[in-house]
DNA sequence: GCCGTTTTCGGCCCGACTGTTTTCAGTCG
C-alpha cells in the first residue's frame, strides 16, 4: 500500500505536468496543497481511508480522494498515466533547473521537441534555444548554468548545518555601518529540519552597504540577483542564501512576511483583508492610510491575534487557536533538566562520565544517564552484562565526587535486534535505572517486521524510552518503514517514552509523528544522544522539533522534575 | 480542484527581480 510520501510525490507530479501542460492556475494549487497536507499529516492516509474519511484530510476534496482511492486500491492512477502521454514526465524534472519554469519547458519542448534534461543541456550548449520567444543569449547561460547547480546540489540542507552557517552571515552583516537588526527568516526560523535556502532579513536604511557585504561573503560562486530590498548568492558548495534589507520600521512586517510559511501568511492576509486592511511585507494599507509595525508583535496584534511563534507558523491550526486564544506554552530550552541518553567512553563515548556529568551540569542539567550501547553492537564497543557491575561502581564514586550538583542514572540504550529481541534478559534490564530500546540494524526489514519488532520493544515493560524511534538520518537515510499509526498505539497502551533524537541528523521522532504522539497522550523524551562535549549543544535542535510539535514542557519528561521523573521511571520498572 | 461568521459560486497573496521587453512575461518565494 501506498504511504503518504508516495501519495504527496504523485500529486506533485500531476502538479508539475498539469503546469507544463498549462492547465489553470488554481488546479495546480490544489494540487501541491493536498501534497504537501500529505506529507505532513502524521497519520497514514491509508488510515483514513480504511475509516472512509479520506476527506477529513485537508485540502482534499472529491476529485483528489477519488484518486486516492484509486491509488490505495490498484497502486495505479488511470488519470497520471493519460497525463502522461500529454506530457512526458520526464518534463517534470526540469522544473528543478533554477530559472527554467513551466511556460518556458513547454516553449522549448515543443519547439525543439526534445524531453530529457541531456538533451536540454545539448540544445543550450548548441545556441538552439536563443531565438527563441522571450528567449537570448542570457537565458541560455542561465538554464546551463541551472542545470550545472542542480548536479552541484544535494538536494534540502540540514537544519544541523544550515543555522550554524546563517548565524555567521548575520554575524558579518551586523557588523555593516548602519545595520540595527539581522535574523534568520524562513523555514530556517521556523526551524524546519532540512531547510532549501538560507533566508536572513536585515533592519537597515542603508540597504547598498548590506548588499555588497552579502554578495561579497567568502565562498560565494554566484550573484543570483542583487536588487534594493533583495538578493541572493549561491556558495561554492551550491548552498544558496537569499537577503532582505528593510528600514526598520518596517522590520515586523518583513520579519513576519519573510518568516512564512506562504500559507500561515494567506491565512493572515484574509484576516487583514475582512478587517478592511492589505498586508504586505512593507506595511498594513487601509485605503490611503498606512500602518507600520517595527515588531512582529505588533504586526498579529494589529490583526487581534497573539503573537505566534515561528516554529507554529505551518498553517496546522495555529492560526485558529490564537483567535481563540488557545496557543500552547511551547517549552524552551530551558525547561529541560535531564539528558536520558548519553554515551561515554564505556562505549563510543570521547568522554569519561565524570567529565559528561560534569558539562551536563554546566549546561543546568540535574540528571544524566548513561545509555552506552548493549552488547550487539559490536562496533561501538558494547557492553557485556559483566561490564555493567563495574561501570555501576564507577557511577557510585562519581556520583560522590558530583554531590547533589546532578543526578547520574545507570542506563543502558538495548539493541532491539533483528528478530524483535532485546540485547539483556528482563531480569538484568529490571536492574538498571532506565532503558532505552533502539534499533541500528535491519532498518530495511520489511514494514510488518520492523513495524512488530518496535511494537515488542514498547510491549516490554522494563524499557521506559524507544530511541530514535524510525531511525532515519537526515539528508542520506529514510526511517524504516514503520507502520506508525500501530507503533503510536501501542505507546499510548503501554505508556512508553518516544524520543526526539536532538542530533540534527536525526531529530527522530520527527514534527508530525510527534504531534500526533501528543494527541495519544504518549510522553516524549528529548535527549542528546552525546558522545562528547559539543553534542550536549544540539539540544537546542530538538527542542526546536518539539516546538513545531507543539509541545508543552509537561509533554516531556526531560522536564518533570527529579522527584516525578525517578517515581515513573519506579512505576515503569 | 478546494472551500465557506461576508460566498455551494466565485474567489484563490502579491511584490521583487531579471531578461528581453519598449511596457511586460516568466520565475521565485
Amino acid at each position: 500500500m501506498m504511504n503518504n510520501r508516495q501519495l504527496a510525490d504523485t500529486f506533485t507530479l500531476i502538479a508539475n505536468l498539469s503546469e507544463i501542460k498549462g492547465e489553470v492556475i488554481y488546479v495546480i494549487l490544489a494540487y501541491r496543497k493536498a501534497s504537501e497536507n500529505l506529507m505532513t499529516l502524521g497519520r497514514e492516509a491509508g488510515e483514513y481511508w480504511k475509516e472512509g474519511k479520506l476527506r477529513e484530510i485537508p485540502g482534499v476534496g472529491k476529485a483528489i480522494a477519488e484518486k486516492i482511492d484509486e491509488l490505495l486500491s490498484t497502486g495505479k492512477l488511470e488519470f497520471l498515466e493519460k497525463l502522461k502521454l500529454e506530457v512526458p514526465a520526464s518534463l517534470a524534472d526540469w522544473l528543478q533547473v533554477p530559472g527554467l519554469g513551466p511556460k518556458k519547458i513547454a516553449l522549448i519542448w515543443k519547439t525543439l521537441n526534445i524531453t530529457a534534461l541531456s538533451e536540454l543541456e545539448t540544445a543550450a550548449k548548441n545556441g538552439q534555444l536563443r531565438g527563441l520567444p522571450g528567449m537570448g543569449a542570457k537565458s541560455e547561460a542561465a538554464i546551463l548554468e541551472g542545470i550545472a547547480s542542480l548536479a552541484r546540489r544535494s538536494g534540502r540542507i540540514p537544519l544541523g548545518r544550515a543555522y550554524p552557517l546563517a548565524q555567521e552571515i548575520i554575524a558579518t552583516l551586523k557588523r555593516v555601518k548602519g545595520v540595527v537588526a539581522a535574523e534568520p527568516a524562513g523555514s530556517l526560523r521556523r526551524m524546519r529540519s532540512t531547510v532549501g535556502d538560507l533566508d536572513i532579513l536585515v533592519a537597515s536604511k542603508d540597504s547598498a552597504a548590506v548588499m555588497e557585504a552579502f554578495v561579497n561573503l567568502p565562498g560565494v560562486s554566484r550573484v543570483l540577483g542583487k536588487g534594493e530590498t533583495k538578493s541572493s548568492i549561491e556558495f561554492t558548495d551550491g548552498v544558496r542564501a537569499q537577503v532582505w534589507v528593510h528600514p526598520p520600521e518596517k522590520f515586523g512586517t518583513a520579519l513576519q512576511y519573510a518568516t512564512g510559511s506562504k500559507d500561515h501568511n494567506v491565512q493572515l492576509r484574509q484576516i487583514a483583508l475582512a478587517q478592511g486592511l492589505s498586508l504586505s511585507e512593507h506595511s498594513f494599507t487601509k485605503g490611503k492610510k498606512e500602518i507600520f509595525c517595527a515588531t512582529e508583535a505588533e504586526v498579529y496584534e494589529t490583526l487581534g491575534l497573539p503573537w505566534i511563534p515561528p516554529e507554529l507558523r505551518e498553517d496546522r491550526g495555529e492560526v485558529a487557536a490564537a483567535k481563540a486564544n488557545k496557543l500552547p506554552k511551547l517549552i524552551e530550552l530551558k525547561d529541560v533538566k535531564a539528558d536520558l541518553q548519553t554515551h561515554s567512553t564505556w562505549s563510543d563515548g570521547k568522554l569519561s562520565m565524570l567529565e559528561m556529568a560534569q558539562a551536563a551540569a554546566r549546561r543546568g542539567m540535574k540528571v544524566i544517564a548513561f545509555t552506552d550501547h548493549s552488547v550487539s553492537l559490536g562496533v561501538t564497543g558494547g557492553l557485556k552484562m559483566e561490564d555493567h557491575k563495574k561501570q555501576a561502581a564507577e557511577i557510585k564514586k562519581i556520583q560522590k565526587q558530583l554531590g547533589d550538583k546532578i543526578l547520574v542514572l545507570h542506563a543502558s540504550e538495548v539493541e532491539v535486534k533483528a528478530d524483535g529481541t532485546l540485547d539483556y534478559p528482563d531480569e538484568f534490564l529490571a536492574s538498571l535505572d532506565l532503558v532505552v530500546a533502539s534499533m541500528h540494524t535491519g532498518l530495511r526489514q520489511p514494514r510488518e517486521k520492523v513495524t512488530q519488532r518496535t511494537i515488542s520493544a514498547i510491549r516490554n515493560p522494563h524499557v521506559d524510552i524507544i530511541g530514535h524511534p524510525t531511525g532515519r538520518l537526515i539528508p542520506d537515510r529514510e526511517g524504516a518503514d514503520l507502520d506508525m499509526e500501530a507503533v503510536l498505539n501501542a505507546a499510548a497502551e503501554t505508556g512508553v517514552a518516544l524520543e526526539i533524537n536532538a542530533h540534527p541528523s536525526r531529530l527522530d521522532l520527527d514534527d508530525m509523528y510527534t504531534r500526533r504522539a501528543k494527541e495519544l497522550g504518549i510522553p516524549i523524551s528529548i535527549n542528546t544522544d552525546s558522545h562528547s562535549e559539543e553534542d550536549f549543544d544540539n539540544l537546542f535542535y530538538g527542542v526546536a522539533t518539539a516546538r513545531r510539535a507543539w509541545l508543552t514542557k509537561d509533554d516531556v519528561i526531560n522536564c518533570w522534575s527529579t522527584k516525578k521523573l525517578l517515581s515513573w521511571l519506579q512505576k515503569r520498572g
